[in-house]
DNA sequence: GTCTATACTAAGATAGAC
DNA sequence: GTCTATCTTAGTATAGAC
């Protein structure tokens, strides 16, 4: 798939990898409206316009086409460099906002995480990774802050990060059974307002 | 059941009621470790001693059970009558110390509420009244703080309850997937120092 | 009222023909 | 690379024994 992976490319994996594109985009559709155990593969088949047998040939168990989906949604994500060079809250802020017009893959994220901390699940060092992550790259930026002396007094940046990204997975969670009821980016700005001087 | 409800009855229903606080014990077990797609009612049947059919027989469908199960878990809670008259604060920290202790509602209570936000989920109703609940008792606690002055300028009763509902799930869900990278209930008292002067 | 046996549909997964 | 056929196990419904 690798060898396909650019545009245009001819050769023999070329329709193998167009394949494998369209069937990541019909699981991440139907797992987000579904779940990962109660979306099936003859659905996802079904939407990606072949048989479920075709579908097994490319992706030889459902739990790689699930890691495959949430590869793909990771390749999605605003990155810092496409931003501009706006401060830290703002770019935080941003990825909320930009999370409201894919609800599908808010929930298949929620769900999964929740999902993936049940005993041997397939998706468990893929959220335990994420989390690592997260704290580096918030931490760091909240050390950033409390160096420029914009940190509330007796604020750590671990915690910070930490509760950051909490607070953002909570959010999303009540977001995706009340949409009408809470704003996700409202809240992380408000958390911002709290330990930001 | 609830003819039975009372401790020592004697009378038709007395051994059906014993039967399925075993059967729901027996659930409540399978569903923490498996979450609720994943875990089987034949090996809830079998963790009760019991056969399917006599499972069934119980909990007409899988659904009831779920319920039954969600149900049990809130009658465990702390309720603020049990707790000597400390504060707010102090109420919720030690709810989310009692919690370390009983990781499988946790995680039952995590999994099922990430599940319930896909379509026509059993328990979606269950924790939508759940949020609207949390929203209610912690807001008249924030500003019952705020009227006594307490509260921080600029904190809004309702999205510190919010914030403070969000933060608290969204802990647990990580603290299930790396239990010794997260203190919850620490957590939660950092947020209340940010919020109470 | 309580429990068991059995059958039905749909799920994930595998084997093999073309 | 794609499909048909088949296997195992899941949830569920029903019929009936004690």
């Amino acid at each position: 798939m690798v060898q396909a992976e650019a545009a245009g490319r001819r050769g023999p994996y070329a329709k193998s990898a167009a394949k494998r594109e369209a069937i990541v985009a019909a699981a991440a559709q139907v797992f987000a409206e579904n779940g990962y155990h109660a979306g099936s593969l003859r659905e996802v088949a079904g939407a990606a316009g072949m048989s479920m047998s075709t579908l097994m040939h490319h992706f030889g168990r459902k739990e790689d086409l699930l890691l495959a989906v949430l590869a793909e949604r990771d390749k999605r994500r605003l990155e810092p460099d496409q931003y501009e060079p706006g401060d830290f809250a703002s770019l935080v802020v941003a990825q909320a906002r930009a999370n409201e017009s894919v609800p599908g893959l808010v929930a298949l994220y929620s769900v999964l995480a929740a999902e993936s901390t049940t005993r041997d699940h397939p998706a468990r060092g893929y959220f335990s990774d994420r989390f690592d992550r997260m704290r580096e790259q918030y931490t760091a930026e909240f050390e950033a802050l409390s160096a420029a002396g914009r940190l509330r007094a007796g604020v750590d940046p671990r915690t910070a990060a930490d509760n950051l990204v909490a607070l953002w997975d909570g959010m999303q969670l009540r977001w995706l059974l009340q949409p009408d009821e809470v704003d996700v980016a409202a809240a992380l700005r408000s958390y911002f307002e709290l330990v930001i001087d």
